[in-house]
DNA sequence: GCCGACTTGTGGTAAAATTCACAAGTGATG
DNA sequence: CATCACTTGTGAATTTTACCACAAGTCGGC
């Protein structure tokens, strides 16, 4: 039984909204708070769930910190993943500074730059290693994921090389759909895109 | 005839496809070369592109300059848009720093917080405003796209006043599912959960 | 203990998206 | 001018996704 990937893609946004409302100091929900929060329907909810379990009770609803706790183990989101950042430009800045990651389990542990400048540098906590040595220092560290923060030009390249060396699961901050073997997962954060495709419903008047 | 949003989705991709294969000096392509390109099938794109008229000629394929042009005029992306973007932390500047989205034809024209310390500060070109300003600004200006780039508890009260001062598209990078009323569109750009589908395929040992 | 108000999980159905497969058209070649 | 290798655009078939509707279960109140 292999769950198709829309409902995986959903799982995140059931497990925000259950921690939103365990914020607000619920212990119990139901498929239609649930769906009135994140604009779904309850019955997708509910069939999305089902394909892992039965989690909740009839009559009752679902408990908040048994979901919170199911949903993250489905997600494999009960451990530390370390993480590889390729590009220590603007972007890459940002994204070891700002600690969203960090808090939701998501730590980078290594940064790489092809500008000979940059390596060596300090960044945060991390020295800018070499991207020469991206192979070697990947399989040293174990990590799965590469956040993809390179030039456009280099992306392809770049995501290539990651995949050879056993990361198979890259974020892609580059604007560039990536050619790699089916095996490698690929997150795309593209907010030009998401604006392109808004703009077809605007018009000047109407 | 109302095209299907996955659909309108995809053009932005076939658009910036079209640039790439322009950039590398080629004048003309195929729905299988573009289907290559960008790990779809060439049935599909050809399907798509079918929605708003025909843009090929049969054994010849497309000619890129031209296809280049429809599909920008389909897009809406043969004008220049002005966003407001609320949120003056340091998203807010990465976003007012980079120059990716005047390249592509969408400018900040505003921007918002409601921090005291920060309003008539300035921000590149730009002062920060009071949020309180925000719908009399908008009107002002004229805008009708926003860009939220505010801490999760503000997000959804920011997006209704933007909703009611009458923008029409938000790019929101809060980590917060929006409840708007249907003819505001919402763009999602949100690292996070993209992470966190892909670590279910991801397992320790396997 | 029984009723009524809820809620889940799910089989079946409807809708949507994707792919197939092919007629029809194009230009190059000899 | 006939053939060949391509390619588009598109109905039809297939696959995928979302939704409906209801049996079954739970709890609180009285």
């Amino acid at each position: 039984m292999d769950t198709p990937g829309v409902v995986i893609q959903r799982l995140p946004l059931y497990l925000r909204c259950v921690k939103a409302l365990q914020e607000q100091g619920k212990r119990i929900t139901s498929s239609q708070e649930m769906a009135e929060h994140l604009g779904l329907s309850s019955a997708q909810i509910r069939k999305d769930l089902s394909h892992f379990g039965e989690f909740g009770k009839q009559g009752m609803g679902y408990d908040l910190a048994y979901l919170h706790e199911q949903l993250e183990r489905i997600l494999h989101l009960d451990r530390r993943w370390d993480m590889v950042l390729v590009g220590a430009g603007d972007l890459g800045h940002a994204l070891i500074r700002s600690g969203d990651f960090v808090q939701r389990g998501f730590r980078i542990v290594a940064v790489f730059d092809a500008d000979p400048h940059k390596i060596g540098q300090p960044l945060g906590p991390l020295v800018v290693r070499d991207v020469a040595t991206l192979s070697s220092s990947i399989r040293e560290l174990g990590a799965q994921i590469a956040i993809l923060a390179v030039p456009a030009g280099a992306a392809q390249e770049v995501a290539s090389k990651l995949a050879e060396a056993g990361i198979r699961a890259i974020l892609n901050y580059a604007p560039v759909s990536l050619n790699l073997p089916p095996e490698v997962r690929v997150g795309h954060v593209d907010p030009l895109v998401l604006l392109q495709s808004m703009t077809y419903y605007l018009c000047p008047e109407g």
